[in-house]
DNA sequence: GGATCAGGTGGGAAATAGTGGGAAATAATA
DNA sequence: TATTATTTCCCACTATTTCCCACCTGATCC
């Protein structure tokens, strides 16, 4: 597996299936992705690999006994579900984690070097857009950055 | 790979190919670039060394757990793809790119000595007028420099 | 001037990707 | 147990992408 990256859009079918982008599909190790709830109202999927070793260090700063660490972990851990690419690429999503990320119809796809994001397409331009003027601040810190 | 220098003007076709001008493609290593999305209505085409290099940077300085590092992340990490130049010496701009920067018919291809921009002709026009005076501005802080 | 070449453009055909939907299997409900 | 939903598997249609070839135009050369 090298990088996964690209932004694609494809359409929610009435069964809740997803098609994954081949150019993705293409770079994931085998056809078992874990699916959770993300931060900002998307869904994270990892490779299994990927998973194991987040899902580990999560666990390891965590604690039964603090309220932060149950949010943590009911919110990104407990949400999360091992999933299976069809033969047409596709990936079936929990309705819950539908319901979670308000997936639509038209979704937005993004491989971000490591995992992947699904997004409802309307949320996220308006992520984007509410968004804007604090990228182009962050862009501007990483001023420094050269070629 | 000497300087990617130059403004041309190349048209897109029905396919969403778009010819990169011969003076470019000499200076370039391969025959693969990656495409991102630019800051202003364009997109970035880096050769793929220019490309791991900033990408690397970028990663270094993100996390999953910040909001500003995943802006960055999807804004400009995310939709990179890795593009082959094809036997004409033209790149197939994927759809999400096409539509973000606006591309229409007539674009603007610019060698900006490291990488290469791509606009649309009109969207150019307009930013170009648009920023007319801030760029004067911008010159006359650049006053100590000589020749 | 006519031939040749290179860069840019367009389009057909084949392959691939994305989408929808039926039928069988499984689970849920009464 | 009968009935209704839901999920899974599979197939089929359509759109998109890819690959290849042909054409046009302007520059260069003989």
């Amino acid at each position: 597996m090298e990088l996964l990256t690209g932004e694609f859009r494809n359409t929610l079918d009435e069964k809740g299936r997803l098609s994954l982008p081949a150019k993705l599909r293409g770079e994931l190790p085998g056809n078992l992705l874990v699916v959770t709830q993300g931060i900002d109202s998307c869904l994270w999927l990892f490779p299994p690999e990927q998973w194991k070793t987040l899902s580990a260090k999560l666990l390891e700063q965590t604690s039964l006994f603090h309220a932060r660490a149950r949010l943590i972990q009911r919110r990104i851990l407990a949400p999360s579900q091992e999933l299976e690419v069809d033969k047409a690429g596709r990936i079936a999503i929990p309705q819950a984690l539908r319901e979670f990320a308000g997936l639509n119809k038209e979704c937005v796809i993004l491989g971000i070097t490591k995992y992947i994001e699904i997004w409802d397409a309307e949320a996220y331009r308006k992520y984007l857009e509410e968004n804007e003027s604090e990228f182009l601040a962050a862009a501007e810190e990483l001023g420094g950055l050269t070629l």
